[in-house]
DNA sequence: GATGAATGAGGGTTCATTCAT
DNA sequence: GATGAATGAACCCTCATTCAT
């Protein structure tokens, strides 16, 4: 059995190719995609650059590789979070909106949705991998809380044919923000979360007759 | 003889230099502002290349041309809305979720949405002005419904001090959305809007005692 | 007979010609023959571009007429110079290095020297024209000096086998100092000059038995 | 293992470094420093273009090796040169005379004057280089010569006086003459030094009372 | 004649990728 | 495997020259 792409990558290897992607990452940050230059990648991984190539194809492999890297975790984690047990839809919306924050507003994946909204129209396999992997899931378990929450009776009458999207559209925006404008004008996000959900909640409350 | 935008050009001249930016728009929004060549950008314009450079400094400048070339007709629109005649602040609320939503839901506004998302790091001028000529009196027109609304009763207590982020989150998640995914899962955006006006008001509602 | 090329310009025209050339002379002192545009040129002599193509070919053409601006006036002062009365061989050398020096020294010819050093190999019908019409009658003239003192007996023998360049040579000098050094270690060219002389004289001093 | 002169650079570099001076120097001789394109250089040094820019930052850092690859070991032979036994002052002039003279005649130092007097004023640190190098020293040992002479009573009263440029003069007039005119008349160099020298001295002959 | 907008070939420079060591 | 020197295609920008007005 040949050794294949990376799934079968010896420790020392696998950690060369960690270097290499969280350098990728920074330089990617500070430079974006076309920006960046693998002698960046290569110095602050402290490799050759010849390197770099011995672990990915091309830049745009490596591309590929820097992005999987942040978002294959987040899926690990949105996989375990809807295992935990079952409580109020409101709770499980709130769970939710957390989780999509918590994901946007960490640098990493920032980064990431920058780079994917740049460069994203260039690189569908990671756009897919990334809609079918989290935005899909993500959308579907906040349906499940609207239907749900409709059928017991804790939300209003037409809760479950609401869109996810109504509820992931702060956190989506708080992530632009942070990417534009943090600098102009600062976004206290957790705040921003808190109104958001009060208010998003309160619109889903039953009709009091 | 109507003063064009720029006075300074004559009305052969601000034709060409139309035709570079609307040229450039294309070609920045299908490779981005790093992909984009100025070879291309001139042979859409129908120019030389040496043409584009009649007009703008450098790739820089054209990228500031564009940017500004959307915004500023937002910015008129903007104004205009503002100087409507006051009706309820629900109306008024939804007024503006509309104009944000529109703004950014336009082919054009959308690139530029994911052109300074993309480059905005590296184009200060460009991010400021965008701030300062649109996001900022968005956020305080909304801000304004809701202080409105909150004394008026119209709206509940403590209407007044939410954060405007959290209606103008769905159109911005909308705009991002249909850069990201609009192929893999078409969004209705007139729908998505409706239920987010719908739920939003819902949540603005003043508590019946 | 059809019009040539400049001599029967009109007057108005023959202005014209001779700002564009007063400009162009500039502007190569300033940036060199490569280094030069011809939009300063223009901009300098205060026409428009496309005006410096209805005097000049090209821009070798203008280099051309920028040296033979400078030049022929300098033919006809040393022609004029060399139909002086007769003095002693001693006060005709002395008069025709200070015509050297003073030529190489004024702005303008330090200038054409500078522009034919850098450019001269690629000119040659400019270098032509300046050796024949400059170089070699002042040759001519101080070695005529030089065997007349001799058979005068005002100079020592040998005096007449002298090469003339042995009394050219400082004033070509200084010029070059000029152009190189001037700003490090300002020469006083008139002091020099007079050291030159005497000592040089006294080199042709006829021998005391 | 004897230290290169570039200490931080490998034999095989230092030799592709060379190669490339090399290279340059020629293309330089042949077309200017503005005239030269890199394409030529690389090809001329058998390299691709881009290695070029390996050894120097851009055209200006190569032209400024060239100058100093060529005026270093200059330098270098100046200095031995000041360190020979001394004799008397007249022998020590005419060696002086003659180190200018080799100096500038070599086939690389005249293009390096070319250069100099085309480019140097845009080439600030060349110029000064050349000049606390090369030319400062070189006039200070000929103003000892002169001194010492006089001191002696080898040389005529005054003789210290004098600006040892009257003696440097005609190599320079020679380079330039060789630039500039050697396919229309030329020189014999050799001829010229040994009037130069001969007439100079006996211009320093101290005065028979 | 005069203008200056338009042209496009040309050249400096960058950087992803390769490959000999 | 690792290295980093070498490669050369690509791209931004300049500017001499042209030509319609």
């Amino acid at each position: 059995m040949a050794s294949a792409s990376n799934v079968f990558l010896s420790k020392a290897k696998q950690r060369r190719r960690d270097d290499i992607v969280s350098a990728a990452l920074k330089v990617f940050e500070r430079d974006g995609f076309e920006g960046a230059r693998i002698d960046d990648v290569a110095e602050m991984a402290e490799v050759a650059k010849g390197t770099v190539y011995l672990y990915f194809e091309n830049k745009q492999a490596l591309f590929k590789g820097v992005i999987q890297a942040v978002v294959k975790p987040a899926v690990e984690r949105l996989r375990r979070a809807s295992e935990e047990p079952d409580r109020s839809a409101s709770e499980r919306l709130c769970a939710q909106i957390d989780i999509i924050s918590n994901h946007l507003a960490r640098g990493q994946m920032k980064t990431v949705l920058r780079l994917m909204i740049a460069e994203g129209p260039r690189h569908d396999e990671v756009r897919r991998f990334y809609y079918q992997e989290i935005v899909a899931p993500g959308m579907k378990a906040i349906r499940k809380c609207l239907v749900d929450g409709e059928a017991s009776g804790e939300f209003r009458r037409g809760a479950g044919a609401l869109e996810p999207q109504i509820f992931a559209g702060v956190p989506v925006m708080a992530a632009v923000w942070q990417i534009l404008f943090n600098d102009l004008d600062r976004l206290d996000i957790d705040r921003l979360l808190k109104s958001h959900l009060a208010n998003s909640l309160a619109g889903l409350r039953p009709e009091v007759p």
